[in-house]
DNA sequence: TGCATTCAGTTGACTAGGAAATTATATCCG
DNA sequence: CGGATATAATTTCCTAGTCAACTGAATGCA
């Protein structure tokens, strides 16, 4: 039986340090969505949909960057709440398109306030140079790794 | 029917780029531990156990923020493929201890070399300055919101 | 002592996503 | 034209969490 040999400290990566302040900028927002029964994923459906025309749920896959049987199932939910709309395409029999509903549409300011005032909670007491930064450094990571798409998870 | 009003871009929100970064680098993560067979919340259990006591799966579930379920479950697959042990303990009657076996304990270094891996994947293109400006600005807040728990999700 | 309460862990019901199979429609080309 | 192929969306099955109910053991106090 050896002894464990050393291996680096889990607190050693960034990614770590990124995961920790992540979810907990996620969690936060969540909880903020929840007095209005509405999860991250569906604002984030919602917000793609907001002040554009209808779309094929294939488009919002690639967006979101889910699968378009997540789609399925979060219109589903969506719509269930009175939220979006689903209607056949006209030009196409086997495209849909999704839509807020005026009452989805109206809750969607509403929704946008509460991520501003989440961001604000968490990074306002940082310096404005301090942002700035962290926008930058985040940023430059994000397009050097060609990252791209609506993170939901 | 109003037009829309206009609501904050997502792109504003540090909280977006901070997810999308994460997510990537996550992700990228998992798909190097799945050479192994094991998943993120799994290498982070082993990770906590290494080089420790065989410890309770409610400490286990407080150290990485999870619920105890979870910890059952997880522990569950880990005791079927080997890399854990969960014995009943001798002082309390309604405890268990888990604790790494010896495929476990030597599969953790290699784990790790790719968690090593993976950060430097990502941030080696920043320059020294650069990544400890940012890992000042990431623990200054997840201090600052007492952010604890090795994150899974 | 003995019964209520607390505590550790597990389990069942549910949520939410992915991968792959499935269904229905559209397109391409011989 | 009509069959092969491609495409859009949905569905099925699987994984992995949560919450809350449950089981059995320990504790506490009349």
């Amino acid at each position: 039986m050896s002894l464990p040999q050393p291996v680096s400290d889990l607190t050693a990566h960034l990614g770590f340090w990124l995961r920790i302040v992540s979810n907990h900028v996620s969690q936060a927002f969540a909880a903020k969505l929840a007095a209005r029964e509405v999860t991250v994923a569906e604002w984030s459906l919602m917000r793609v949909l907001y002040g554009r025309e209808p779309m094929a749920p294939s488009r919002l896959a690639e967006e979101m960057g889910l699968t378009r049987g997540a789609i399925t199932r979060l219109a589903d939910r969506l719509i269930a709440k009175s939220l979006i709309l689903r209607e056949a395409s006209a030009a196409d029999g086997r495209a849909q398109t999704l839509a807020l509903t005026d009452r989805g549409s109206a809750l969607v300011p509403h929704l946008a306030a509460l991520a501003d005032r989440n961001d604000a909670e968490f990074f306002d007491d940082l310096s404005l140079a301090e942002r700035e930064t962290l926008e930058r450094l985040l940023k430059s990571l994000a397009q050097r790794s060609h990252m791209s798409a609506t993170p939901i998870a």
